[in-house]
DNA sequence: GGCGGAAGGG
DNA sequence: CCCTTCCGCC
């Protein structure tokens, strides 16, 4: 027994694992070495507090933009991240060390000259409870649909960013011609998970 | 505040 | 690998 910290427990499903209903691909994880006792990591953590409506007031989706977030509060965030790892002298000035290498990773992106406010490139995360996706695939050869191969981390093709790729999927009813056969209902989708 | 190099730990 | 710690620089 290290801290008062617990680790909730992810339920997985074969080849994906899940945060607050939303299904993400097994390499986001990198479990390969030890399946069972995968440390958190700081992304994930984020998006379970921006899940939470008790955290309102301390982080935040920010509207408008898909997948940007506010920290209106670094002290508590870094406070409640440092509890998690058990890393009592965690602050926002190492916190934000740890997000800028994901900057590089492009899981995050910083949005210039919004004080505390980064963005997620969801473009890297597949919602595999989205069958729509997979219909619609052939208009959207770029997006990223199904999990790639272990050990294959998928890449987006330069030039095509995030925005891009959310401004197509997001809509609940898809312009133009019916779908002509009925596309089955998601129950949790990326438009849940960022709030709208 | 925000950036990224460097060292180092688990 | 994924941070944590520290730090000089802007």
């Amino acid at each position: 027994m290290h801290c008062g910290c617990l680790a909730e427990g992810i339920p997985t499903t074969p080849g994906n694992y899940w945060i607050s209903g939303v299904a993400f691909p097994d390499w986001a994880y990198k479990a390969e070495s030890s399946p069972g006792s995968r440390q958190i990591q700081l992304w994930h953590f984020i998006l379970e507090l921006l899940q939470k409506e008790e955290f309102r007031h301390v982080i935040a989706w920010q509207q408008g933009e898909y997948g940007e977030f506010v920290i209106k509060d670094p002290d508590e965030v870094a406070r409640l991240w440092g509890r998690r790892k058990c890393k009592p002298q965690m602050n926002y000035d190492k916190l934000s060390r740890a997000l800028r290498y994901y900057y590089n990773k492009r899981i995050l992106h910083k949005t210039k000259g919004k004080r505390f406010t980064y963005k997620f490139n969801f473009s890297k995360l597949i919602i595999v409870n989205c069958p729509l996706w997979g219909v619609q695939a052939p208009s959207l050869p770029h997006l990223l649909l199904g999990a790639p191969p272990l050990g294959r981390p998928a890449l987006v093709p330069t030039g095509v960013q995030s925005e891009v790729g959310m401004k197509v999927a997001l809509p609940r009813a898809l312009p133009g011609p019916a779908p002509a056969q009925e596309a089955p209902v998601p129950a949790l989708c990326l438009w849940d998970l960022i709030g709208l």
